[in-house]
DNA sequence: TGAGAGCCTG
DNA sequence: CAGGCTCTCA
């Protein structure tokens, strides 16, 4: 990309381009009393009712204090699991091996997060055993159907521990904010609880923590003797390599490489895919390192390169290590809506920034994502462990918040979306108050959750044309209006906050007005104005091409896209925001 | 020749 | 916002 520097003198040669109103607040300069790229303070998203039944969401909290209480959680999870036996529900009769996968696309990204949502029983590693040891007799399906069994019983647990979780939280969010009244009573009453919750909860999560390792380790030498070492020894790989060894283990023309061995299954617009049961949950023991790996080092941002940045293993190890960071309490969000100008250089520097989370940013930086940023629970690479295994609909059907939808730390192949959401156009919109002309290249690597096709890069490509339409009709129009109000300098036209023309340009790509739009928008919004506005004076909208040299300047003022657009589930909570 | 920009239309 | 169309470009 070139030409991102705003050069004014080089587009108006002449002295006006510098001459701005005396109270023109420089756009470029995000410092300038700017607000955070996301000023609404929200409440505490509201808990979850945790759904599904679960009784234990309906204990008053002072009655999970009493050790009674704890007797009566211990000796349900014990009966869970003597009855882990049972095999679970069949997802349905075709449970062919992508079925598992394709359990929760959210079609138009507004499905409910809750409705028809079947107790579900994580299936990948039984998708993986299929394909990996297809021709498996008798053995093979008894080990199916002992993975089965035992990923039943990890996902009840998971269930409960996530409870527990959530009840932690849910204290520490009273203790922490006193934005809602009912939850200081609340916290008033119970005393104690947190204390005691984390510790019971410390103690499951150990429990849970070993249980998964055996289980994980057991499952993968049985049904997966090579593949087992072979896949983690990759993972483990990438990990130390870094973003960019990653992305090169990922380039590979258009087509993307899986990490794990290929099959006919995956076949891009397929669902099933080896990696799905090997990341990140399935490699049990080995997670724990990439914890702490992640955590003890900060994280390094993937540089913008035209990269398809895009296998799985390389989306999810970034996708991952944000989510690390901000349950570690590494996330620090920076005004990232309004300073886009220096992104080249800092995204080169590739040092340890504060992460940047855009939707966490956006009213996402609600409930536990933001607590944690100040009071950052003690995970321990255990817990991360179960979170990570917990199914990503679980998570988003029972995360409280729109913060906690950032858990789900993978993408697996039942998440890649094959069509654009609405979500994904809202995202759209707003990666277009950084770039106007964003290459087919660069969209792959900011939508990582869509499976791509020529269908959808063309789509998404057409997105951006009528943005840009809609953009250059509203600035000409302006533009034409300030000749006919007799504007004489065209270097007095400056777009602000505060001008008609910015309110019509953000209502159509920031409906809501939850992102903070770049000053550097603001800068070429500007420039264009003035550019119609010299264009029409001079006369030259007589040419039909007129507009041309106009969109060509535009087209070089593309400012690098943060980083966190790239996060996982951002478009889903954009919708919700 | 395919991809993409831009224009027009609904 | 999408579809259809023309045009440009590599």
């Amino acid at each position: 990309m070139v030409g991102r520097n705003l050069d004014p003198t080089v587009l108006f040669p002449s002295s006006q381009a510098v001459a701005l109103p005396h109270d023109y607040k420089c756009g470029a300069c995000p410092g300038e009393g700017q607000a955070l790229a996301f000023p609404r303070t929200r409440g505490p998203a509201p808990l979850p009712c945790a759904g599904d039944g679960d009784q234990l969401s309906n204990q008053h909290p002072r009655e999970q204090l009493c050790d009674q209480h704890l007797r009566a959680k211990r000796a349900r999870v014990e009966s869970i699991i003597q009855g882990m036996s049972l095999p679970p529900t069949p997802q349905a009769s075709d449970t062919s091996l992508e079925a598992p996968f394709g359990h929760e696309r959210e079609r138009g990204g507004d499905m409910p997060q809750d409705s028809k949502r079947k107790p579900r029983v994580p299936q990948q590693g039984l998708g993986a055993a299929g394909r990996v040891a297809p021709t498996g007799g008798s053995s093979h399906a008894k080990g199916c159907q002992q993975l089965k069994e035992q990923l039943c019983f990890l996902e009840q647990q998971l269930r409960w521990l996530q409870e527990k979780f959530y009840q932690v939280c849910d204290s520490e969010d009273a203790a922490q904010t006193q934005e809602d009244s009912e939850k200081v009573e609340d916290r008033g009453d119970t005393g104690g609880l947190p204390s005691a919750v984390r510790v019971l909860s410390q103690a499951l999560k150990h429990e849970l923590s070993v249980v998964t390792s055996q289980v994980v380790d057991s499952v993968l030498k049985t049904l997966w003797p090579k593949a087992d070492s072979h896949i983690q020894k990759q993972h483990q790989s990438l990990l130390m390599l870094g973003p960019d060894a990653r992305r090169e283990y990922s380039a590979g023309g258009k087509c993307r490489k899986p990490l794990a061995k290929p099959s006919p299954m995956n076949a891009p617009g397929s669902l099933g895919s080896p990696q799905a049961e090997v990341l990140p949950g399935a490699l049990g023991k080995s997670l724990s390192s990439y914890v702490a790996s992640f955590s003890s080092k900060g994280v390094r941002k993937s540089s913008r390169v035209p990269s398809m940045g895009y296998s799985l293993g390389s989306a999810t190890s970034v996708q991952h290590s944000q989510l690390l960071s901000q349950l570690l309490g590494h996330g620090q969000h920076s005004p990232w809506g309004s300073d886009s100008r220096e992104s080249p250089s800092a995204l080169e520097r590739g040092c340890p920034e504060p992460l940047e989370l855009p939707w966490g940013s956006v009213k996402l930086r609600s409930s536990i994502v933001r607590q944690q940023q100040h009071h950052p629970l003690p995970l321990s690479p255990a817990s991360m462990e179960s979170l990570a295994l917990l199914p990503a609909g679980v998570v988003l059907r029972d995360m409280p918040s729109s913060g906690l939808a950032m858990c789900r730390l993978s993408l697996t192949p039942g998440q890649m979306q094959e069509a654009l959401t609405p979500g994904h156009l809202k995202k759209a919109k707003l990666m277009f108050f950084f770039t106007r002309y964003p290459s087919s290249t660069l969209l792959k690597t900011y939508f990582l959750d869509v499976q791509f096709s020529r269908c959808i890069t063309s789509q998404l490509i057409k997105w951006f044309s009528n943005f840009r339409e809609f953009y250059y009709i509203q600035v000409e129009k302006f533009a034409r209006q300030a000749l006919l109000e007799g504007v004489v300098d065209a270097c007095t036209l400056q777009v602000s906050r505060d001008s008609e023309l910015f309110r019509a340009l953000n209502m159509h790509y920031n409906k809501g007005n939850d992102f903070e739009v770049p000053g550097r928008f603001l800068e070429v919004a500007s420039l264009t104005l003035q550019e119609f506005f010299s264009a029409v004076r001079a006369g030259k909208d007589a040419d039909p091409s007129w507009k041309k040299p106009i969109y060509k300047i535009i087209s070089k003022l593309d400012s690098d896209i943060p980083e966190g657009f790239k996060a996982a589930g951002c478009s889903q909570e954009l919708l919700h925001s």
